[in-house]
DNA sequence: AACTATTTATAAGA
DNA sequence: TTCTTATAAATAGTT
């Protein structure tokens, strides 16, 4: 538009086409701006050069969030419905498996037996049965480590005459003990990786909340 | 910029304001259109006049809504994550406590019981110990209600000489029987609420698409 | 919407 | 990059 007339079409040398990028970008921006003050319009540029290079222009008063909500507002769609939607039915999904597992506890627990007919009962039987056995036997070869634990404690400290047995037999106490809140927790209390350091609650609370 | 210079302020009246930016929208268009041929460039630009009609331009071969995650993949923000985060969060912990609920399943069967000292093991125990009687309990109340219920078809049909209990032995013996894969989906199996529409899997599939 | 006198944008060169 | 400048393009005011 200078100097010679140019054909609008691609710039094959990447230098000139650079050097035109960056002219005609901050005059469409200059232009840009005149509409905005002008017209009392709002207006949002934003482009990609063809190296990929981000620039945008947005009009005073209103940031780029804003306008894009009320660019979807007047158009009565939601460009990110699709990816809305999904979450939305990840979550679904996941709390009804949440409350199926809890289900399935408290019917391990006896609780909800109602929906269970004869078969359930008979299987449910068998394998909470066979679960106590485990169990027993678990608990059973624990305490046996725990006394073999204290023996060879109360050999080493026969040295050291500040350490006696009736000094520890409060901690063996509180070892041995049922300390807290009870079995229902059993898992939540013993989980050992940490809560989600984004998350404020304990899962206790997340129960509460996602129920 | 022709017919004398103007000064760069709001047009106040509201006729030529209109035209105004009628006619410097339509430069602004063009002027994007040649940037982005001439430099092979991407440019969305939309406008809001001050009566909030919208206007739109955007580079062919692209979307608005491509050109806006290109954006914010660009900038590496996402404009929407106040709205995302939150629902990020609560997956996040829903995955959590539905991995701790699974946990607990796990122990209440006798297996991933490494984890637990002993006061967790003889908790563990009682609980389940009591679980099989209440559960043992119940399933005798089953089986004798099972054998009333029979009795009194049996006495009811007696007047119909088609439905006779020979008949019915083949649903007596798979009402009895242990039909499908055993106890571990007992309370998926037993499930009442049907799964979400929007999602193709069952429940069984969510547990392995979400673990 | 069309015209046109001017202003503005800018292509090419430095 | 930035400046210069001849020229093309845009457009304000008018019709």
């Amino acid at each position: 538009m200078a100097r010679g007339k140019i054909q609008i079409r691609r710039i094959e040398n990447s230098t000139n086409r650079q050097v035109t990028y960056s002219k005609r970008r901050s005059g469409l921006f200059k232009k840009a701006h005149e509409l905005t003050v002008l017209c009392d319009a709002q207006v949002s540029i934003i482009m990609f050069s063809c190296t990929n290079k981000l620039h945008e222009y947005i009009s005073p008063s209103i940031t780029t969030k804003q306008f894009f909500d009320q660019y979807q507002r007047t158009l009565g769609v939601d460009l990110w419905s699709s990816h809305y939607e999904e979450m939305q039915g990840h979550l679904k999904k996941l709390k009804e498996v949440n409350r199926n597992l809890r289900r399935e506890i408290r019917q391990r627990l006896g609780e909800s037996l109602n929906d269970l007919n004869y078969d359930d009962l008979r299987g449910l039987e068998q394998e909470v049965d066979g679960s106590v056995k485990i169990i027993r036997e678990r608990k059973l070869r624990n305490v046996e480590e725990i006394h073999r634990n204290l023996l060879h404690e109360f050999d080493s400290r026969d040295e050291d005459p500040h350490y006696g047995l009736v000094d520890n037999g409060g901690d063996y106490d509180s070892v041995l003990g049922f300390p807290n809140g009870g079995p229902h927790i059993l898992a939540l209390r013993l989980q050992p990786n940490p809560p989600n350091p984004h998350s404020g609650g304990s899962d206790l609370t997340t129960y509460a909340l996602l129920e």
